[in-house]
Order: C-alpha cells, then sequence, then structure tokens
DNA sequence: GACTGTGAATAAGTTCACAGCT
DNA sequence: AGCTGTGAACTTATTCACAGTC
C-alpha cells in the first residue's frame, strides 16, 4: 500500500462525508470545483489527493461520487465499525458520548470507564460505565479500538499507561499536558485552550 | 512584528503553560532538553522556536523560567482574558462551558445562546444563555473576541453569518460542516468525527 | 470549453551539524 | 563539559502551470 500522509487522509474522511451527502440527495457526478466549494479546501488540492489513491474521474466531466467514495474508502477504511471507551464521564466525557456525529460515521462507543463509585453500573445511552480497573478485561473483551482520555489531568498518564497495558493502538488525548507511550501507539492531542487561544492569537496579526 | 507561523504559535502556548507549572513550584531554570520531555516536542525544535522571539537563553545554563515566559508572553498574548461566546448549549456547548483548562488560561466564556426557549434566562456557571437573535447586541456590549459553533450542524452556517455580522474576529467550528466567512475572519474547525478516523487509519499503517 | 491528472516550482516545517559561549 | 543559537540540508505540503481527454 502506498504510502500517504496523514494531512491527506484527514481530508479524504472529509471527501467520503462529504460524498456520502451527495449520494444521499442523488447527486451521481461532482467536480473537483464542487468538492472544494463543499469542503473549504482546494480544488487543485482535491485532485492531487485523489490522484494519490487512483485515477478514478473523467476529465470534462468531473468524478462519479458513488465510485470515489469507494476508491476513498478502500485506502483508508475498511472496518464496519470503530470501537471506542471513553475514559472519564464528566461533562467533556459525556457530551463525546451523546456527540451525534458518531452515530453516522463509522464510530461506536462500547464502553466508559471512571472512579467515581456513584457512577459505576450506570449507563449512558447504553454504554455501560465501569470502574477504570476493569480497563484491560473490558478493552479485550469488547474488542475496543481507540481510547479517549478525558479525565482531569492529573490522572491523564495513569489512564494512558492502562491503555497501553491493554493493548489500544490509539489514544486521543483530551487532556492539556502531555502523556507518554510507546511510538508504536498512535496519539492525539486535542487541546482545547490551545486551539483558543492561538486561534485568537492569529486575529491579531 | 517579525512573522511566526500560527505552529510556533501554538507551541509557544503549550511551552508558557509548561514554564508556568515549573514557575509555581519555584523552578528558576529548565533547559530545553528538560522542557522537550514535558512537552513532547524536540529540544532543537524548542530552541528554533524560541530563538524567533529573541535570544533569551544563557548557552551551558539554560532558560532563567519567568523571563523566558514573559519573552513567550509579550509575542503571543498580551491581553488579560479573552472573552468568549458559546452559540449551542447542548452536551458539546456545556462540557465547553465548564471545561475546567479554561479558568488557568486567559479564556473566559461571557455569553452563551441557544434557540431553545426552556434554556433561555438559565445560567450555567454564572453565565447567561441568550436568544440566538440578541448575538450582535450581546456580543457588542460584553467585548466577546472568539465565538464557538456547537450547535446542530443544520444551523452552523446561519450561526456563523450572525458571528461575522457582530464582528467576531475569530470563529471555532465544532460542526462537522465547512463554514464560509470572509477571511479577515479566522476560523478553526475542530472535527472530533475526523481526529477519531484518522487517528484509527494510523493504527492500520 | 471544461474538466482531470501531474511534473515542476515554491513554500513551510523539521532535523542535522556544529559554532560559540561560560 | 553542557548548554544555546543557527545556517544548511532535508523533508513534507501546497500551489502553479499546463498537457491530455471527452
Amino acid at each position: 500500500m502506498k504510502k500517504i500522509s496523514g494531512k491527506t487522509i484527514s481530508r479524504a474522511l472529509l471527501y467520503i462525508r462529504t460524498l456520502e451527502a451527495l449520494i444521499k440527495e442523488k447527486r451521481f457526478m461532482v467536480s473537483s470545483g464542487e468538492l472544494a466549494r463543499l469542503t473549504g479546501v482546494s480544488d487543485v488540492q482535491i485532485r492531487k489527493d485523489i490522484s494519490k489513491f487512483g485515477r478514478v474521474g473523467t476529465p470534462r466531466i468531473g468524478y462519479k461520487t458513488v465510485d470515489l467514495k469507494n476508491v476513498l474508502e478502500d485506502f483508508v477504511l475498511q472496518k464496519d465499525a470503530i470501537r471506542l471507551a471513553v475514559f472519564g464521564v464528566g461533562n467533556l466525557g459525556t457530551a463525546i458520548m451523546k456527540y451525534p456525529g458518531f452515530r453516522r460515521e463509522k464510530l461506536k462507543i462500547v464502553a466508559a470507564f471512571d472512579k467515581a463509585k456513584e457512577k459505576i453500573g450506570r449507563s449512558i445511552d447504553g454504554v455501560r460505565i465501569y470502574p477504570v480497573e476493569k480497563g484491560p478485561a473490558v478493552i479485550k473483551k469488547r474488542r475496543v479500538d481507540l481510547g479517549i482520555i478525558a479525565v482531569p489531568e492529573e490522572c491523564s498518564q495513569e489512564v494512558a499507561d492502562l491503555m497501553v497495558l491493554s493493548g489500544l493502538k490509539g489514544i486521543i488525548n483530551f487532556s492539556p499536558v502531555a502523556i507518554s507511550a510507546p511510538k508504536k501507539v498512535a496519539i492525539r492531542d486535542i487541546d482545547l485552550s490551545i486551539e483558543f487561544l492561538s486561534l485568537y492569537c492569529e486575529t491579531r496579526r
């Protein structure tokens, strides 16, 4: 499989989502220009990205929405659903569990974990909350793919260690501290404060 | 003012946060190597970044934590607090309003907006919820710097238009669709599904 | 004429290698 | 010796310019 950068993959996922919306409204053809308008990515960038996955468009006409979607999906997503586990069922953890966007995409929350006794055993939208110590067992049993850190920062490294121990291959870290893990484990940091602050800086230039 | 890239700014904000923690524990000196360990950024990258802001370290010794913090802050953040308004007080909007990380940083939520009658007039953590139509007036009156879109995707463009109209210079968009705005308005998209999906792809390579 | 696909040019970002300081 | 600071090399990402197709 050809080497494709993370940025291209992210954009491909965006194209897939957009194509799905087009297909739903029975649109069969689309041009890179229109995709550009819908996604905010430049048309050249879109053609460059697509060309990495194969030659799938027809000059003068554009792309068949269904074909393009299939080609992109073959490269980036073959699985039925990606199974997620949330650690920390506070405000952010709960919001993630209820995030409506996941339903449409192939993302499924299959377990949640918390330390607070009063939360354990309860369910949110049908997803059971387990004590953190049950992590490794539940993660294996429920075949979790990715773990989400939504705990207070004091605990995030500890939770990350538990995730690594449980064999998770990817971690999304919403806590505002760096976590360390063996480099075979992929980590994505989403640091809300930094996003806000840097956007603000951008407005002052 | 010298041109400094968005990536460098984001990292500078991370250094500032880390320096604040060090200062709080009475650490007066720090090396690029230690900052690297604490932030996850490489030491060379850190020195390169810092060098863009001035010559502030001493060879053989390292950086004075307080001085370095001041130098970085001079470039990226002079304001007292950045004032935010949240549009959409659902699960995500509420989680953002309660996000504890903002308290430490210079980020302050000063207003919230929603369409649902039953939410209007209520407060969350002392922040009043207004009807969306009051947007322009409240944004001006409360001197809001940045707007946050946490509404269902059908409404996000409409809300974005309202923000632009109200004179906001920056928008953080949590909805999974592209929004358009005059290019003088800075936009940051945070698309949770794409983050999760792309992380998953990364684990499969 | 209106699209795709792509080599070439350009720009942005990161790492290397090492000079220079104390 | 042990650190900073930085030009140079390298790598990655984006845009340009245009050939090719229907």
